[in-house]
DNA sequence: GTCTATACCCTGATAGAC
DNA sequence: GTCTATCAGGGTATAGAC
Protein backbone atom coordinates (compact mmCIF):
# COMPACT_ATOMS: atom_id res chain seq x y z
CA UNK A 1 0.00 0.00 0.00
CA UNK A 2 1.73 3.26 -1.23
CA UNK A 3 1.21 6.58 0.16
CA UNK A 4 -0.61 9.13 -1.89
CA UNK A 5 1.95 11.94 -3.24
CA UNK A 6 -1.06 14.18 -1.54
CA UNK A 7 -0.73 12.13 1.56
CA UNK A 8 3.36 12.84 1.07
CA UNK A 9 2.84 15.90 1.42
CA UNK A 10 0.70 16.53 4.52
CA UNK A 11 3.11 14.30 6.28
CA UNK A 12 5.90 16.74 4.85
CA UNK A 13 4.49 19.74 5.88
CA UNK A 14 3.35 18.51 8.82
CA UNK A 15 6.94 17.73 9.44
CA UNK A 16 8.39 20.75 8.54
CA UNK A 17 5.60 23.17 9.87
CA UNK A 18 6.24 21.71 13.13
CA UNK A 19 10.38 22.52 12.95
CA UNK A 20 10.10 25.85 11.52
CA UNK A 21 6.16 27.08 11.95
CA UNK A 22 4.11 27.99 8.46
CA UNK A 23 6.07 30.68 7.55
CA UNK A 24 9.12 29.00 7.80
CA UNK A 25 8.33 25.90 6.03
CA UNK A 26 8.51 26.67 2.15
CA UNK A 27 6.59 25.50 -0.93
CA UNK A 28 10.20 24.77 -2.23
CA UNK A 29 11.36 22.90 0.83
CA UNK A 30 8.42 20.82 0.97
CA UNK A 31 8.03 19.54 -2.79
CA UNK A 32 12.21 18.82 -2.47
CA UNK A 33 11.73 16.96 0.85
CA UNK A 34 8.57 14.93 -1.35
CA UNK A 35 10.53 14.34 -4.43
CA UNK A 36 8.70 16.75 -6.99
CA UNK A 37 8.82 20.36 -8.28
CA UNK A 38 7.16 23.26 -6.72
CA UNK A 39 4.38 23.63 -9.23
CA UNK A 40 3.51 20.09 -8.96
CA UNK A 41 2.10 21.03 -5.26
CA UNK A 42 -0.41 22.66 -6.79
CA UNK A 43 -1.79 19.38 -8.60
CA UNK A 44 -2.93 18.45 -5.27
CA UNK A 45 -3.79 21.69 -3.21
CA UNK A 46 -4.49 25.35 -4.37
CA UNK A 47 -2.33 26.93 -2.29
CA UNK A 48 -0.11 26.75 0.57
CA UNK A 49 -3.08 27.76 3.57
CA UNK A 50 -4.81 24.71 1.74
CA UNK A 51 -2.03 22.73 2.54
CA UNK A 52 -2.49 24.36 6.35
CA UNK A 53 -6.08 23.84 6.58
CA UNK A 54 -6.03 20.17 5.49
CA UNK A 55 -3.66 19.19 8.13
CA UNK A 56 -5.34 21.22 10.88
CA UNK A 57 -9.00 20.18 10.40
CA UNK A 58 -7.52 16.51 10.29
CA UNK A 59 -5.21 16.98 13.05
CA UNK A 60 -7.34 19.70 15.80
CA UNK A 61 -10.38 17.61 16.32
CA UNK A 62 -8.79 13.62 16.25
CA UNK A 63 -6.86 14.48 20.00
CA UNK A 64 -10.05 15.13 21.65
CA UNK A 65 -11.66 11.62 20.40
CA UNK A 66 -9.07 10.09 21.74
CA UNK A 67 -9.82 11.32 25.44
CA UNK A 68 -13.54 12.00 24.69
CA UNK A 69 -14.65 8.49 23.30
CA UNK A 70 -15.51 6.68 26.73
CA UNK A 71 -18.64 6.47 28.27
CA UNK A 72 -20.84 9.22 30.00
CA UNK A 73 -18.45 10.86 32.49
CA UNK A 74 -21.49 10.85 35.64
CA UNK A 75 -20.46 7.35 35.06
CA UNK A 76 -16.74 7.00 34.76
CA UNK A 77 -16.17 9.61 37.04
CA UNK A 78 -17.19 7.44 40.14
CA UNK A 79 -14.26 5.69 39.42
CA UNK A 80 -12.39 8.64 40.94
CA UNK A 81 -8.35 8.05 41.11
CA UNK A 82 -8.25 5.67 38.42
CA UNK A 83 -10.67 7.98 36.25
CA UNK A 84 -8.13 10.70 37.00
CA UNK A 85 -4.78 8.41 36.16
CA UNK A 86 -6.86 7.26 32.48
CA UNK A 87 -7.30 11.16 31.84
CA UNK A 88 -3.84 11.82 32.79
CA UNK A 89 -2.57 8.87 30.39
CA UNK A 90 -4.50 9.46 27.12
CA UNK A 91 -2.81 13.17 27.77
CA UNK A 92 0.87 11.60 28.22
CA UNK A 93 -0.14 9.21 25.43
CA UNK A 94 -0.69 12.37 23.06
CA UNK A 95 2.68 13.86 23.62
CA UNK A 96 4.83 10.36 22.69
CA UNK A 97 2.24 10.24 19.45
CA UNK A 98 4.74 10.82 16.51
CA UNK A 99 2.00 13.29 14.62
CA UNK A 100 0.21 14.69 18.08
CA UNK A 101 3.39 16.13 19.14
CA UNK A 102 4.08 17.26 15.51
CA UNK A 103 1.12 19.30 15.67
CA UNK A 104 1.16 20.53 19.35
CA UNK A 105 5.06 21.91 18.31
CA UNK A 106 2.99 23.28 15.31
CA UNK A 107 0.18 24.96 17.62
CA UNK A 108 2.84 26.21 19.80
CA UNK A 109 4.65 28.13 17.17
CA UNK A 110 1.52 29.58 15.59
CA UNK A 111 -0.30 30.05 19.01
CA UNK A 112 0.78 34.06 19.78
CA UNK A 113 0.92 34.77 15.54
CA UNK A 114 -2.24 33.44 14.39
CA UNK A 115 -6.20 34.11 15.64
CA UNK A 116 -7.18 30.84 14.53
CA UNK A 117 -5.16 28.71 15.95
CA UNK A 118 -5.74 30.45 19.68
CA UNK A 119 -9.46 29.78 18.72
CA UNK A 120 -8.65 26.32 17.98
CA UNK A 121 -6.68 25.63 21.35
CA UNK A 122 -8.64 27.76 23.48
CA UNK A 123 -11.92 26.51 22.81
CA UNK A 124 -11.14 23.24 21.12
CA UNK A 125 -8.46 22.08 23.26
CA UNK A 126 -8.61 23.62 26.49
CA UNK A 127 -12.10 24.28 27.28
CA UNK A 128 -13.54 20.89 25.53
CA UNK A 129 -10.71 19.30 28.55
CA UNK A 130 -12.05 21.89 31.26
CA UNK A 131 -15.61 20.95 30.70
CA UNK A 132 -14.85 17.03 30.87
CA UNK A 133 -12.31 17.58 34.36
CA UNK A 134 -15.04 20.12 35.99
CA UNK A 135 -18.11 17.79 35.67
CA UNK A 136 -15.94 14.86 36.63
CA UNK A 137 -15.14 16.40 39.58
CA UNK A 138 -18.35 17.91 40.84
CA UNK A 139 -19.25 14.35 40.20
CA UNK A 140 -16.73 13.58 42.36
CA UNK A 141 -17.71 15.54 45.46
CA UNK A 142 -21.43 14.87 45.37
CA UNK A 143 -20.25 11.42 45.61
CA UNK A 144 -18.36 12.57 48.25
CA UNK A 145 -14.72 11.18 47.24
CA UNK A 146 -12.83 14.42 47.29
CA UNK A 147 -13.23 17.46 49.28
CA UNK A 148 -15.94 20.15 48.31
CA UNK A 149 -14.60 23.37 46.34
CA UNK A 150 -15.21 24.72 42.83
CA UNK A 151 -15.27 22.22 39.94
CA UNK A 152 -14.09 24.17 37.67
CA UNK A 153 -10.80 25.72 39.81
CA UNK A 154 -10.44 22.23 40.63
CA UNK A 155 -9.90 21.43 37.16
CA UNK A 156 -7.87 24.11 36.11
CA UNK A 157 -5.47 23.49 38.63
CA UNK A 158 -5.49 19.57 37.34
CA UNK A 159 -4.75 20.54 34.18
CA UNK A 160 -2.17 23.40 34.02
CA UNK A 161 0.39 20.41 35.43
CA UNK A 162 -0.67 17.99 32.28
CA UNK A 163 -0.16 20.66 29.59
CA UNK A 164 3.03 22.06 31.24
CA UNK A 165 4.67 18.47 31.51
CA UNK A 166 3.52 17.98 27.97
CA UNK A 167 5.35 21.37 27.08
CA UNK A 168 8.46 20.14 28.68
CA UNK A 169 8.84 16.78 27.15
CA UNK A 170 8.12 17.63 23.52
CA UNK A 171 11.18 20.62 24.71
CA UNK A 172 13.27 17.75 25.79
CA UNK A 173 12.61 15.50 22.99
CA UNK A 174 13.21 18.43 20.41
CA UNK A 175 17.00 18.33 21.06
CA UNK A 176 17.12 14.66 22.17
CA UNK A 177 17.30 15.29 25.56
CA UNK A 178 15.88 12.63 28.26
CA UNK A 179 12.46 13.23 28.74
CA UNK A 180 12.32 10.17 31.45
CA UNK A 181 12.25 12.75 34.32
CA UNK A 182 9.92 14.73 32.71
CA UNK A 183 7.41 11.67 31.72
CA UNK A 184 7.48 10.33 35.37
CA UNK A 185 5.97 13.80 36.53
CA UNK A 186 2.45 12.53 35.20
CA UNK A 187 2.01 9.67 37.54
CA UNK A 188 3.20 11.90 40.27
CA UNK A 189 1.26 14.75 39.41
CA UNK A 190 -2.10 11.79 40.30
CA UNK A 191 -0.85 10.52 42.92
CA UNK A 192 0.11 14.40 44.48
CA UNK A 193 -3.32 15.83 43.17
CA UNK A 194 -5.21 12.93 44.46
CA UNK A 195 -3.70 12.89 48.00
CA UNK A 196 -4.68 16.36 48.43
CA UNK A 197 -8.07 16.40 47.56
CA UNK A 198 -9.21 13.06 48.60
CA UNK A 199 -11.38 12.47 51.92
CA UNK B 1 14.73 63.19 27.24
CA UNK B 2 14.55 61.74 23.84
CA UNK B 3 15.16 57.82 22.89
CA UNK B 4 17.69 56.99 20.72
CA UNK B 5 17.59 55.71 16.83
CA UNK B 6 19.18 52.83 18.79
CA UNK B 7 16.41 52.30 21.61
CA UNK B 8 13.35 53.12 18.98
CA UNK B 9 15.31 50.18 16.86
CA UNK B 10 15.12 48.11 19.92
CA UNK B 11 11.55 48.55 21.14
CA UNK B 12 9.88 48.29 17.11
CA UNK B 13 11.80 45.03 16.76
CA UNK B 14 10.79 43.49 20.13
CA UNK B 15 7.29 44.31 19.22
CA UNK B 16 7.18 43.22 15.36
CA UNK B 17 9.04 40.00 17.32
CA UNK B 18 6.56 39.14 19.68
CA UNK B 19 3.67 39.42 16.79
CA UNK B 20 5.16 38.08 14.25
CA UNK B 21 8.81 35.65 15.78
CA UNK B 22 12.03 36.45 14.40
CA UNK B 23 11.48 35.20 10.72
CA UNK B 24 8.24 37.05 10.14
CA UNK B 25 9.05 40.31 11.26
CA UNK B 26 11.57 41.70 8.68
CA UNK B 27 14.21 44.74 8.35
CA UNK B 28 12.35 46.44 6.54
CA UNK B 29 8.87 46.82 8.22
CA UNK B 30 11.12 47.38 11.52
CA UNK B 31 13.26 50.20 9.66
CA UNK B 32 9.38 51.50 7.96
CA UNK B 33 7.90 51.93 11.65
CA UNK B 34 10.85 53.97 13.16
CA UNK B 35 10.86 56.02 10.24
CA UNK B 36 14.25 55.47 8.78
CA UNK B 37 15.90 53.65 5.62
CA UNK B 38 16.38 49.64 5.81
CA UNK B 39 19.76 50.52 4.97
CA UNK B 40 20.03 53.08 7.90
CA UNK B 41 19.62 49.88 10.73
CA UNK B 42 23.23 49.02 9.67
CA UNK B 43 24.64 51.88 11.18
CA UNK B 44 23.30 50.60 14.52
CA UNK B 45 23.79 46.58 14.01
CA UNK B 46 25.65 44.45 12.84
CA UNK B 47 22.60 42.56 11.57
CA UNK B 48 19.30 41.26 12.35
CA UNK B 49 20.50 38.74 14.46
CA UNK B 50 22.72 41.51 16.25
CA UNK B 51 19.05 43.17 16.97
CA UNK B 52 17.86 39.81 18.46
CA UNK B 53 20.74 39.30 20.75
CA UNK B 54 20.78 42.36 22.05
CA UNK B 55 16.94 42.15 22.76
CA UNK B 56 17.63 38.88 24.61
CA UNK B 57 20.28 39.39 26.54
CA UNK B 58 18.67 42.56 27.58
CA UNK B 59 15.42 40.72 28.38
CA UNK B 60 16.28 37.08 29.17
CA UNK B 61 18.01 37.86 32.62
CA UNK B 62 15.73 40.43 33.84
CA UNK B 63 12.09 38.84 34.52
CA UNK B 64 14.47 36.90 36.84
CA UNK B 65 16.34 40.00 38.95
CA UNK B 66 12.32 41.40 39.33
CA UNK B 67 11.98 37.84 41.96
CA UNK B 68 14.93 36.90 43.34
CA UNK B 69 15.86 40.58 44.13
CA UNK B 70 14.48 39.55 47.82
CA UNK B 71 16.28 38.35 51.26
CA UNK B 72 17.63 34.86 51.70
CA UNK B 73 15.14 32.05 50.58
CA UNK B 74 15.76 30.61 54.20
CA UNK B 75 14.40 33.31 55.76
CA UNK B 76 11.40 34.44 53.70
CA UNK B 77 9.74 31.08 53.08
CA UNK B 78 9.42 30.78 56.94
CA UNK B 79 6.35 33.44 55.80
CA UNK B 80 4.58 30.17 54.42
CA UNK B 81 1.78 31.42 52.71
CA UNK B 82 2.78 34.74 51.99
CA UNK B 83 6.10 34.09 50.69
CA UNK B 84 3.58 31.80 47.78
CA UNK B 85 1.57 35.19 47.57
CA UNK B 86 4.63 37.19 46.94
CA UNK B 87 5.93 35.02 44.24
CA UNK B 88 3.06 34.69 42.32
CA UNK B 89 2.07 38.17 42.34
CA UNK B 90 5.54 38.66 41.30
CA UNK B 91 5.23 36.45 38.15
CA UNK B 92 1.58 37.89 37.69
CA UNK B 93 3.04 41.00 37.63
CA UNK B 94 5.39 39.90 34.72
CA UNK B 95 2.49 38.98 32.87
CA UNK B 96 0.92 42.29 32.64
CA UNK B 97 4.77 44.41 31.95
CA UNK B 98 4.70 45.32 28.75
CA UNK B 99 8.11 44.78 27.79
CA UNK B 100 7.91 41.04 30.01
CA UNK B 101 5.12 40.72 27.81
CA UNK B 102 6.49 40.92 24.56
CA UNK B 103 9.29 38.72 25.62
CA UNK B 104 6.86 36.12 26.91
CA UNK B 105 5.21 36.13 23.61
CA UNK B 106 8.43 36.08 21.46
CA UNK B 107 9.68 33.18 23.87
CA UNK B 108 6.42 30.91 23.22
CA UNK B 109 7.06 31.37 19.51
CA UNK B 110 10.49 30.40 19.30
CA UNK B 111 10.81 27.95 21.76
CA UNK B 112 9.89 25.37 19.42
CA UNK B 113 12.20 26.66 16.55
CA UNK B 114 15.16 27.76 18.39
CA UNK B 115 17.34 25.42 20.46
CA UNK B 116 18.85 29.03 22.18
CA UNK B 117 15.21 29.88 23.03
CA UNK B 118 14.71 26.63 24.53
CA UNK B 119 18.15 26.95 26.79
CA UNK B 120 17.01 30.08 28.22
CA UNK B 121 13.55 28.89 29.14
CA UNK B 122 14.61 25.61 30.48
CA UNK B 123 17.81 26.79 32.43
CA UNK B 124 17.26 30.52 32.98
CA UNK B 125 13.74 30.53 33.64
CA UNK B 126 12.77 27.30 34.58
CA UNK B 127 14.76 25.93 36.21
CA UNK B 128 15.93 28.80 38.53
CA UNK B 129 12.15 28.74 39.28
CA UNK B 130 11.81 25.91 40.43
CA UNK B 131 15.38 25.99 42.61
CA UNK B 132 13.91 28.79 45.06
CA UNK B 133 10.66 26.97 45.14
CA UNK B 134 12.11 24.08 45.65
CA UNK B 135 14.35 25.66 48.38
CA UNK B 136 11.33 27.30 50.20
CA UNK B 137 8.82 23.82 50.45
CA UNK B 138 12.20 22.44 52.09
CA UNK B 139 12.19 25.37 54.64
CA UNK B 140 8.48 25.24 55.32
CA UNK B 141 8.94 21.36 55.57
CA UNK B 142 11.52 21.92 57.91
CA UNK B 143 9.32 24.30 59.87
CA UNK B 144 6.17 21.50 60.03
CA UNK B 145 3.99 24.35 58.24
CA UNK B 146 2.76 21.95 55.67
CA UNK B 147 2.88 18.44 55.05
CA UNK B 148 5.79 16.36 54.02
CA UNK B 149 6.68 15.34 50.42
CA UNK B 150 9.52 15.59 47.32
CA UNK B 151 10.08 19.73 47.59
CA UNK B 152 10.67 19.44 43.79
CA UNK B 153 7.54 17.50 42.89
CA UNK B 154 5.56 20.24 45.46
CA UNK B 155 7.44 23.19 43.25
CA UNK B 156 6.73 21.60 39.94
CA UNK B 157 2.70 21.38 41.12
CA UNK B 158 3.25 25.00 42.39
CA UNK B 159 5.15 26.49 39.58
CA UNK B 160 2.69 24.94 36.26
CA UNK B 161 -0.75 26.63 36.84
CA UNK B 162 0.91 30.07 37.13
CA UNK B 163 2.88 29.41 34.24
CA UNK B 164 -0.15 28.23 32.01
CA UNK B 165 -2.08 30.97 33.54
CA UNK B 166 0.35 33.54 32.65
CA UNK B 167 -0.14 31.86 29.07
CA UNK B 168 -4.09 32.16 29.36
CA UNK B 169 -3.95 35.94 30.05
CA UNK B 170 -1.66 36.78 27.38
CA UNK B 171 -3.56 34.49 24.59
CA UNK B 172 -6.56 36.35 25.99
CA UNK B 173 -4.99 39.86 25.60
CA UNK B 174 -3.78 39.25 22.48
CA UNK B 175 -7.37 39.39 21.03
CA UNK B 176 -8.17 42.19 23.06
CA UNK B 177 -10.69 39.43 25.31
CA UNK B 178 -11.31 40.09 28.68
CA UNK B 179 -8.39 38.18 31.01
CA UNK B 180 -9.68 39.25 34.34
CA UNK B 181 -11.66 35.32 35.37
CA UNK B 182 -8.00 33.98 34.15
CA UNK B 183 -6.40 36.76 36.50
CA UNK B 184 -8.30 36.04 39.75
CA UNK B 185 -7.02 32.21 38.95
CA UNK B 186 -3.59 33.57 40.02
CA UNK B 187 -5.25 34.53 43.76
CA UNK B 188 -7.29 31.57 42.88
CA UNK B 189 -4.11 29.31 42.94
CA UNK B 190 -2.50 30.18 45.83
CA UNK B 191 -5.35 29.54 48.37
CA UNK B 192 -6.40 26.26 46.75
CA UNK B 193 -2.67 24.98 47.06
CA UNK B 194 -2.12 26.36 50.48
CA UNK B 195 -5.17 24.58 51.53
CA UNK B 196 -3.79 21.37 49.91
CA UNK B 197 -0.61 21.63 51.86
CA UNK B 198 -0.81 23.33 55.17
CA UNK B 199 -0.69 21.36 58.06
C1' DG C 1 23.68 58.89 10.59
C1' DT C 2 20.75 58.81 6.90
C1' DC C 3 19.93 58.64 2.21
C1' DT C 4 19.62 56.31 -2.85
C1' DA C 5 20.84 52.63 -5.54
C1' DT C 6 21.81 48.16 -6.20
C1' DA C 7 23.04 43.11 -5.76
C1' DC C 8 21.47 38.77 -5.02
C1' DC C 9 18.59 35.21 -2.93
C1' DC C 10 14.25 33.02 -1.68
C1' DT C 11 9.25 33.23 -1.80
C1' DG C 12 4.45 31.77 -3.70
C1' DA C 13 2.32 31.14 -7.83
C1' DT C 14 1.20 30.54 -13.02
C1' DA C 15 1.64 29.01 -18.16
C1' DG C 16 2.33 25.63 -21.19
C1' DA C 17 4.93 21.32 -22.95
C1' DC C 18 4.89 16.35 -22.19
C1' DG D 1 0.44 14.64 -12.70
C1' DT D 2 4.83 16.25 -13.34
C1' DC D 3 8.02 18.90 -15.70
C1' DT D 4 10.68 23.53 -17.28
C1' DA D 5 10.48 28.26 -17.50
C1' DT D 6 9.22 32.45 -15.76
C1' DC D 7 7.37 36.14 -12.93
C1' DA D 8 6.60 39.72 -9.34
C1' DG D 9 7.43 40.64 -4.69
C1' DG D 10 9.91 40.74 -0.57
C1' DG D 11 14.06 39.32 2.10
C1' DT D 12 19.11 40.72 3.94
C1' DA D 13 22.90 43.27 3.14
C1' DT D 14 26.47 46.56 1.00
C1' DA D 15 28.57 50.84 -1.55
C1' DG D 16 28.93 55.39 -1.85
C1' DA D 17 26.93 60.32 -1.90
C1' DC D 18 25.54 63.87 1.39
Amino acid sequence: MEKSTKEKILDVALELFSQKGYKGASIRMIASKVGIRESAIYNHFKNKEDILNTIVSTLSSSSLDLLMAEKPIEESAKKGKSFLREFATSFKLLAYDDKSEKFFRFMMIELMQNAKMREIFLNDFHKAHLKVLSQAFFVMMQEGMIRSSDPMLMAQEFLSPLFFYRMQATLLRIDAQDSRQVATLFEKHIDFFWEMVSL
